[in-house]
DNA sequence: GGTCATCGTTAGAGCGCTCCAATCATTGGA
DNA sequence: TCCAATGATTGGAGCGCTCTAACGATGACC
């Protein structure tokens, strides 16, 4: 079970344990044939080199921490994927960890990522307080995705979350709706930005925004809308807090006997997997999410390389993405 | 940005290195008094344990290597949830990585985590060639989990999928369906077992099996449905190679005019949370996902305490959830 | 023929930690 | 009172690697 080290192989090779290390970084600097001699020992022995002693020799790490809230929402899918990718272009190994949605989770989730002492980490719409940020950012670059901080250590990366509101309000408006409720996200990240671009937009439009309280879960917006329906409020659309949200109020919906889009319209944001499925057909904001996840890696990458210390904070435009659950109110046409 | 070490943390409390790793450590054998101003400098200093120089001196890896095959599939989000609490209850970290599918992408993320000498490695329904496990069996525990692999070296933790399909089978034919077809997963893990389940039960019922080639994903569900209905085959239930691939025949069914369940019944595998959308709800075969999680650091652990070293083949019952999209055939009672 | 670069190679220190054996302080028993 | 036993603490070697500086061997140059 003991696997080779580099002495092994430098014995076998017949050379010292520096030229072998040299021949593992792929130095210039070493004659063809020994060169051809060390690989050749090193595939005898079935070596390869211990990526944690490497580390802890160079004192510079190689490792990308990613944290991730909820890897039931296949948002992160996506975002996650594009920062794998970039990382490994980067020359950078990803380790991935959860904190299933809970700040103390997460807090932990940082704390034992911070133990391998990462080149950087990413956090994908993190709920920890900032405090934990602040902590982080002080010993390795720290990127936030989907969450705005305003440390001068941490980058972030966001999408325009007041105009992705806003790109929902006026496709319902344009579509004759005045009574339309938000759900909204909660304590979870980018969703007061959101929440601020629907009341924006409305009053843009003339209209009384209404804000339900959510979450951003499936149950939450099942829940938030039962709510609804039992005070009775009045309403022929929701946007939705994200789309797993969405899917809930779609559930609950259902439940009462209320038909999507004839009674009720609703959009959702993120444009999952769950949005483009067939049955589901959600309108719904799209975030760039590869995009996001390159800019991430590439904040990180940056700072590695002491190229810039000013915090970076990209936010991009999402889109809409129309498809079957948004239709004109049942009494259309009669707005101006 | 340079962190403080542990000779920072002795120097400040006045005591040697090694009592500090002894603090850190949470030896028994440290007076009150010493533990408590180790522990305060610790904290003065912002110090917390170098993860990698710890593994290289104790010479054992606390990391727990994960390989995911698809993040997108949500049936991998519930396994390594479980895996990620039974690793850190076992004091175990999980390092997570993802193939893509493509067995060239998941070979390079085994061997890049192979660099860092985990403790184990656990793969998530693999698609690479036995040879790769049989190699990285040889310097550390590997179990894999939804693939059959018959190598002394490696553990796995299945589900019954002959059963499993069997009971899809069972249910049909009970409902009165004769013409079921069963859409393959190809090169996806565990699909032959689950193909071999499906022929078995259909003679049992002296029913003729029907096989479409298919695939682990939406498109490929889609696809097969597609070319099935071109054929003109015919079939009044569908079993499908897992959810995913349920959902796109799912799609294809309903782009050709069919209802679900009163023109043709489906039924799932795997019961992720899309099954039980409340648009979806698919009848599906129900893996226990989170026992398979746990089964699977279990054998880690057992291998790593050296407690054993025969393989273990555990084999978990599926069964089944009966949603609402199966019902009895349109011409249905006349089966016996 | 001597000096000086240049090149490929190597010894050895050190990364931050754990482990072992040795040390020192205390206590209890005879 | 002395010695063994017990418990708390420490020095130093070593984990597998990288890095720096120094090394010997060439060859270029005058």
């Amino acid at each position: 079970m003991r696997r080779p080290t580099m002495d092994d192989v430098a014995g076998r090779a017949g050379v010292s344990r520096a030229l072998v290390s040299l021949v593992m970084r792929d130095s210039p600097k070493v004659s063809p044939e020994r060169r051809a001699a060390v690989l050749a020992a090193a595939a005898d022995l079935g070596y390869s080199p211990h990526a944690m002693a490497r580390q802890l020799a160079q004192r510079t790490s190689t490792v990308l921490a990613v944290l991730v809230s909820d890897l039931h929402n296949p948002y992160f899918a996506d975002v996650v994927e594009a920062v794998d990718t970039a990382a490994r272009e980067a020359g950078l190994d990803m380790i991935l960890s959860t904190g299933g949605r809970r700040p103390a989770g997460e807090r932990r989730a940082v704390e034992t990522m911070l133990g391998f002492r990462p080149a950087g980490l990413v956090l994908l719409s993190p709920v920890v307080p900032q405090s934990v940020l602040e902590a982080a950012s002080a010993s390795t670059p720290v990127v936030a995705v989907e969450r705005t901080v305003s440390l001068p250590g941490v980058d972030t990366v966001t999408d325009d979350g007041r105009a992705g509101s806003r790109l929902a309000v006026d496709h319902l408006a344009g579509l004759g709706h005045r009574d339309v409720v938000h759900l909204d996200g909660g304590q979870g990240a980018q969703s007061s930005t959101r929440r601020r671009g629907f009341v924006d937009a409305m009053r843009a439009h003339g209209l009384a925004p209404h804000v339900e309280p959510s979450e951003y879960t499936e149950e939450g917006g099942a829940a938030a809308v039962a709510r609804l329906l039992a005070a009775g409020t009045r309403f022929t659309a929701l946007v939705a807090a994200n789309d797993i949200n969405a899917i809930g109020a779609l559930s609950a919906l259902a439940d009462a006997g209320l038909r999507v889009p004839e009674d009720v319209s609703v959009v959702g944001y993120d444009n999952t997997s769950l949005a483009a499925m067939r049955h589901v057909g959600l309108t719904t904001v799209d975030q760039p999410r590869a995009e996001m996840g390159r800019l991430a890696v590439a904040a990180v990458v940056e700072r590695i390389g002491g190229h810039r210390t000013a915090p970076t904070r990209h936010r991009l435009q999402p889109s809409l993405v129309v498809r079957t659950t948004t239709a004109p109110p049942r009494a259309a046409g009669t707005t101006a």
